[in-house]
DNA sequence: CTGAAAGCGCTAACAC
DNA sequence: GTGTTAGCGCTTTCAG
């Protein structure tokens, strides 16, 4: 036995599927022996409505499009928590689909995404396909960035203040009196190079109290322990590491750890993004903290208002970063 | 300018919407030339068929709905992924839905689930509504359990040898001469009560290498500090601690470092799930790997088996779990 | 208060 | 090869 139809809880009541519908969606112009009659054969039936066709009708099928990474980083897991948090209140589900990092997927998610005809989609910042913009606009999808994606986006976003970030990080480490500064940044993507942007004025603004400063550019977490032999190798002389993510500050502290060198005596180490574990590590991990779950309620705020006003004016959140120290400075 | 349909393609290549709808799916009996019009007009209107129209007709909606208590715990994280993993690839996307862990939640998750029409479910186990099995029975919808939730459940299920985990821990504490075990335990859950099983039964199979044991239940991890002063001052001397899951073991471990009792020494601490943060610890966690990825994968496999098969037989995976040893115990 | 009928976008017979 | 039409399950005018 399938899903049963409208038709047939009306034929087990004894009424048209017209009636039925009204009773069951609690219409004032039902009588109520008609409407009890009608809701009992539901109940029996264990007829649930299909929001099919409900949104062929309505154009609406309460449906939100999420697009991230990989929901195993415990960073986007945090974000995704947030967006259900700030939705499902509303009676949206989530409709949730991985990039893994790819434009290529990325891009098929979106499609995938409009085809199942989402009322909205919250974006995992991948650079995100031509193709898959067009296909937004066409089908006037209304959409919200996770993080800006490039230096002028004319789309909603949230995203942290990554200038902030870099800036933050250096001005801690300056107070802490580190002199030797090593930024190790992730490749690729705009926040990267916004984090980069901050660190560099922020040293600029500090340069009397700083000696020197790299920039090192990790593809993965993978390759943090090779980046830091090189390094090594150049007779980098840092005694302080500011990580572009706390994922990336672990294997920086196991390095360091294996090397023998103390933390924070020897060299210092922050990381981004606060993660659950940051504070258990030993040393506890010093941090920044953008709020991730902060951005993931907002990004389901910012969606939802731009459902509701496609002509509203663009809005473009900036959370500022919060600094959070432990003992690893 | 919203979605465009299939008749507005038509009317843009200057065909029929049948002729549209056989070009668009590459059927052999069309001209070359009008498929190749039928396409252009496509790809210039942005148009993405409409997956709602297209479930009403075919009954499929390639959609899976996921029900856990939070995607925000790293053990249902992970376990999303891997049903992801194993499901994207066939063309299916996850409707997910959280419970929070309370009944009623999952109940109304479940019920919008199965409004949505999707083609299975797989649900994270709380103790499901009576309601909501109903449900799901008479819309015949097929739906995989992560962990058994009863002791003789008659649906299909994916999930640990939760017993044989109480044996590991034990036997394993018992090899490293610990003599004094005290088992944290989790309210509430079938798991719960397995592991507990287990427990006792290899406490009686070691009973000549254990001198004492305790079992104590804690209704969550903010409640571990509590429990275990409250065993300090009933004298409870034990010197090794199994705890439900890693989560709770960091609870422990940080309270027994504040008492400055030295790991592995004078108490051994041992875990399960082996998340990605119980390597980096210190000391690093001795916990059990419960294969929580692999679980989601399984499970979208037997789903997927049950779909295209509803009266296969019922398929009920249980995974051995694996001791990993690290510096705790 | 209740019923009949149209239509949301699509596919699959069935004609031509 | 291509067009016409019915119908998937629902809501909603429009008639009674």
């Amino acid at each position: 036995m399938a899903h049963s139809s409208l038709r047939e809880v009306a034929k087990l009541a004894g009424v048209s599927v017209s009636t039925a519908s009204r009773a069951l969606n609690s219409r004032p112009d039902v009588n109520p022996k008609t409407k009890a009659r009608v809701l009992e054969a539901a109940k029996q039936l264990g007829y649930a409505p299909s929001s099919l066709a409900k949104g062929l009708w309505s154009g609406q099928t309460m449906t939100i499009g999420v697009v991230v990474t990989t929901i195993m980083n415990p960073f986007y897991a945090s974000l995704v928590a947030g967006i259900e948090n700030g939705l499902s209140g509303e009676g949206y589900s989530i409709l949730l689909n991985s990039s893994y990092g790819e434009s290529e997927k990325e891009f098929s998610a979106i499609k995938l995404l409009i085809e199942h005809r989402v009322d909205g989609m919250i974006l995992g910042a991948v650079q995100t396909h031509r193709e898959a913009a067009d296909l937004l606009t066409l089908n006037s999808v209304p959409f919200v960035l996770l993080g800006r994606n490039s230096p002028n986006p004319k789309a909603d976003f949230v995203a942290a203040d990554d200038i902030m970030v870099g800036e933050l990080a250096v001005r801690h480490l300056v107070e802490k009196g580190y002199d030797k500064i090593l930024f190790i940044n992730a490749r690729q993507s705009y926040s990267a190079q916004l984090r980069a942007e901050g660190f560099l004025s922020a040293v600029k603004a500090h340069q009397s109290r700083i000696k020197k400063h790299w920039i090192k550019v990790v593809p993965g977490k993978e390759d943090v322990e090779r980046t830091l032999r090189e390094a090594a190798r150049q007779g980098l002389d840092f005694n302080a590491i500011f990580c572009f993510n706390d994922d990336i500050a672990i294997e920086v502290i196991r390095y360091l750890k294996s090397c023998k060198l103390r933390i924070p005596d020897d060299v210092g180490v922050i990381g981004v993004d606060n993660l659950d574990f940051s504070a258990i590590l030993s040393p506890p991990l010093t941090t920044i903290d953008i709020h991730k779950h902060e951005i993931g309620i907002r990004a389901a705020e910012v969606l939802l208002r731009r459902m509701e006003d496609r002509d509203c004016p663009i809005q473009q959140v900036i959370l500022s970063p919060k600094l959070v120290e432990r003992g690893s400075t």
